[in-house]
DNA sequence: AACATAGCAA
DNA sequence: TGATATGCTATGTT
């Protein structure tokens, strides 16, 4: 049994369609009142539960998401608690897989438990899936959970006793992690663990034995000066467990408490034991203790290291951090040092700030790495508008900026790739990297850690020796198994963000995702069905009635006031559509000139709502606030793709509290490949609580003015544009170097339009002369055309043969 | 110097 | 599965 199911709305009538979908939101009262007033959630874990479970005596048969399960209901096997309504959750005692009841009172705190502890695999509306994995349990343990606080907390929330397997399963994960730990004390690296027993076990070890430095003066008893780190506990001001009632909680202590962290030290753990190894030797002892099942838990003394010198940093006053931030630093943070992880939150979520504000609790040096230089430069932007930090703290390296600060602490931004090159550097960029090798980092920050080869980051970590690593995401996807290595590499994920739940708290913009199944024409799909698959693409791309739909919706929007990004993958289809709109695009090719004038006109300027980009509008740029947002191209079944694009307008939050929408289309073509990708890609989100609506009929379509490719010979005439340039890119393929036109134009007709344009203003005018421009370009193709197509058919046929 | 371009890498 | 976009370096041009 899954809990994943796409949400399909039944395909409505054509009048409904859009009215339907733009006040679809009303739906979600049900779970806004769930969620929001916490004192109710409170009330009913205690008084209430006992009275409802006298009621539930009375009743027999399960109700609730029991009847659901079929042959994976465990409930008769392991006995209902009395009071099981009360209770949240379900545990399959085969596969480790919990199953949550969202609108279940207690769903907020569970959910919490359950992110620390267990995977989320699929998080929609009413019913969430979450899995126990030994990595999420490695996880949950590296955040400062114990084993027993797993398994209490666990029997607390679910409606049957937990299963012995499941709790052996747990007992064996984390009988192990967390034991151990690598710390960065005055510059000398240290084992250290609470169980003397687990370090003489290491120091037999064969490999890590004799890299102990045995000196006098590494005392491996008890010091006792780690218990006063303990204390000064950080961002959460943990307490013990008995002074928490601070926040006026009282029933649902047992909930926080474990959730949070709170170190309680055992009376026999007052003693920390360590033995000090040798500086090159990190790296071999991390791989040996993962692979004997004592992972290193990496974490930072910063508040005891008097060696590096502080940097002056502080947030503004003014700065606030949202409570979600907070709560995911405070994983961080969570004993009075600084671990090392992954935090993986939505795009516009502030993920910037959460790096920002961890740069600020440590105080040391700072090196932040990013993808692209754009980004570099937000980054120091950035740095500059939340903190207090003085300019001249803070440098950039990339290939035209290589500066560096002359303080004794600072902050550098730089790429991955200048920092990982391998291959000759010029003589400033190698200068900079002695000084980035040099000395040592409080901090790094890694930024869009799932974009990066792993490759590169063991190259990035050892040769920048930071006391402490964090990761940032919007989407740790896993596509491959690359993302096991950055767990190893930077360390396990401390924090995620359910994306819904800050969409209903107004963080992040409400989106409604619809996916527009378009028709093939006739003459479109009998080339379809003739052609290879790779030369099927762009006619399900340029299929016209998707082309339609497109110029409908975007119509549509621009009256409504929405700004609205059109995406597609294939620069052919991205030109061709832009050209025939008379919008402005923005490809690879694009020189940055070029795109700074468009983005800066799509966001102030009245006339410029819609623009089209191609892949470069994935990351790296930083894209203006959009509320709509249409994918013309989906071809390959990427889920963090589609996931960042959706990003893209999240961040909407402006009028988010007028109970504002969002929009995302997907436009597909019917029943060609691009069904079965648009299905895949939407998984992700899908698993994060989105529902896709599908729309066939856009109502009042063909009514719409100036409807393009209205009439049969326009069609035509498309199908032979699209035909022929199917055949130049397949020469171009046999190595035939066509001169001017080929599938990437870097330099054909975007010289044309740089000469234009460039100069002038953005009014409209200078676009129309490229439309112009082009349009002649393609009358003249197409007289040649004529006798193309016939060779180009023969050609073809041959070669089926 | 500032800018453009080609080639390479991941 | 294959195309696309990016960044760095070296080299050439004004």
């Amino acid at each position: 049994m899954s809990v994943k199911r796409k949400n399909q709305a039944r395909e409505g009538t054509p009048d409904e369609d859009l009215e339907e979908f733009s006040d679809y939101s009303e739906g979600d009262d049900y779970d806004d009142d769930l969620y929001t007033p916490t004192a109710r959630v409170r009330a009913s874990s205690t008084n209430n539960s006992k009275a409802k479970s006298t009621d539930r005596n009375t009743q027999q048969v399960p109700t609730g998401v029991s009847s659901m399960f079929g042959q994976n209901d465990f409930s008769a096997l392991l006995g209902l608690k009395l009071d099981h309504q009360a209770r949240p959750l379900w545990i399959n005692p085969v596969d480790g897989r919990v199953i949550l009841e969202a609108f279940s009172p207690l769903a907020e705190q569970a959910i919490d438990f359950l992110v620390t502890i267990s995977e989320p695999v699929s998080r929609p509306a009413y019913i969430h899936e979450y899995r126990i994995t030994t990595y999420s349990l490695y996880a949950a343990v590296s955040v400062g959970l114990k084993t027993e606080d797993i398994i209490s907390v666990l029997d607390r929330l679910s409606k049957t006793p937990i299963p012995q397997s499941i709790v052996e399963f747990i007992r064996a994960c984390t009988v192990s992690y967390g034991k151990v730990k690598l710390v960065l004390k005055k510059n000398r690296y240290f084992i250290e663990s609470g169980d003397a027993n687990v370090l003489r076990l290491l120091l037999q070890d064969p490999i890590i034995g004799p890299l102990r430095v045995d000196s006098s003066q590494s005392k491996p008893e008890s010091s006792k000066e780690q218990q006063h780190s303990e204390e000064a506990s950080s961002v959460t001001g943990n307490q013990q467990n008995e002074t928490s009632g601070e926040n006026g909680q009282d029933s649902s202590d047992f909930l926080f408490s474990a959730v949070v962290g709170l170190q309680e030290e055992e009376d026999d753990e007052d003693a920390v034991h360590l033995f000090e190894i040798k500086h090159y030797s990190v790296e071999t002892i991390k791989k040996r203790c993962a692979e004997i099942d004592y992972p290193l838990l990496e974490e930072y003394d910063f508040r005891n290291d008097n060696i590096n010198p502080d940097l002056p940093i502080d947030l503004k006053p003014s700065t606030q951090i949202r409570p979600y931030q907070e709560k995911s630093l405070s994983k961080m943070f969570g004993n009075g040092r600084a671990r090392s992880g992954i935090i993986v939150l939505p795009c516009g979520a502030g993920k910037t700030l959460v790096g920002i504000t961890a740069a600020c609790t440590i105080k040391k040096s700072v090196i932040v790495l990013c993808t692209s230089s754009v980004s570099v430069m937000q980054w120091r932007q950035q740095f500059l508008q939340w903190s207090n930090i003085k300019a001249d703290h803070i440098a950039v390296f990339t290939a035209d900026h290589k500066e560096r600060f002359h303080s004794e602490a600072g902050v550098v931004v730089s790429t991955y790739s200048m920092v990982a090159n391998t291959r000759n550097r010029s003589y400033d960029s190698q200068k900079m990297m002695d000084f980035l090798t040099g000395r040592e980092w409080g901090f790094i920050l890694l930024d869009e850690v799932h974009v990066v080869p792993a490759a590169m980051f063991r190259r990035v970590v050892t040769t920048i020796a930071a006391h402490s690593k964090l990761g940032l995401t919007a989407t740790l996807v896993r596509e491959d198994d690359k993302i096991d290595d950055l767990n190893f590499l930077i360390g396990p994920k401390m924090y995620e963000a359910n994306w819904m739940d800050l969409a209903q708290k107004g963080h992040i913009a409400n989106v409604q995702c619809a996916e527009v199944w378009c028709p093939m024409t006739t003459e479109f799909y009998n080339e379809y069905l003739r052609e290879n698959s790779r030369k099927r693409m762009l006619l399900y791309i340029m299929n016209p009635k998707k082309f339609q739909a497109c110029q409908f919706l975007i119509d549509y929007h621009e009256k409504r006031g929405d700004k609205i990004i059109v995406f597609s993958d294939n620069v052919y289809a991205l030109r061709a559509y832009a050209l025939k709109l008379g919008k402005y695009f923005i490809y690879g090719g694009t020189p940055q000139l070029e795109r700074m004038r468009i983005l800066e006109n799509f966001q102030y300027n009245e006339l410029v709502n819609t623009i089209f980009l191609s892949k470069v509008g994935d990351t790296s740029i930083d894209l203006p606030e959009a509320t709509c947002l249409i994918q013309i191209s989906s071809h390959y079944g990427s889920r963090r793709q589609e996931a960042q694009r959706l990003g893209r307008i999240l961040r909407a939050k402006r009028r988010n509290d007028a109970g504002f929408n969002a929009f995302f289309y997907s436009l597909v073509s019917k029943d060609t490949q691009e069904m079965f990708y648009s299905s895949k890609r939407q998984a992700f989100l899908i698993d994060q609580g989105y529902a896709f609506k599908v729309i066939t009929n856009l109502k009042g379509m063909e009514n719409l003015p100036n409807l393009a490719y209205a009439s049969k010979a326009e069609r035509l005439e498309l199908l032979q544009e699209v035909l022929l340039q199917n055949e130049e890119a397949a020469n171009l393929d046999d190595g035939d170097d066509s001169s001017g036109f080929s599938t990437r134009m870097p330099r054909g007709p975007a010289k044309a339009k740089r000469t234009s344009g460039s100069l002038s203003t953005l009014a409209g005018g200078d676009n129309m002369a490229y439309v112009e421009y082009n349009k002649s370009a393609n009358k003249q193709l197409r007289k040649d055309n004529k006798e193309h197509h016939a060779l180009f058919r023969k050609h073809l046929y041959n070669r089926k043969r």
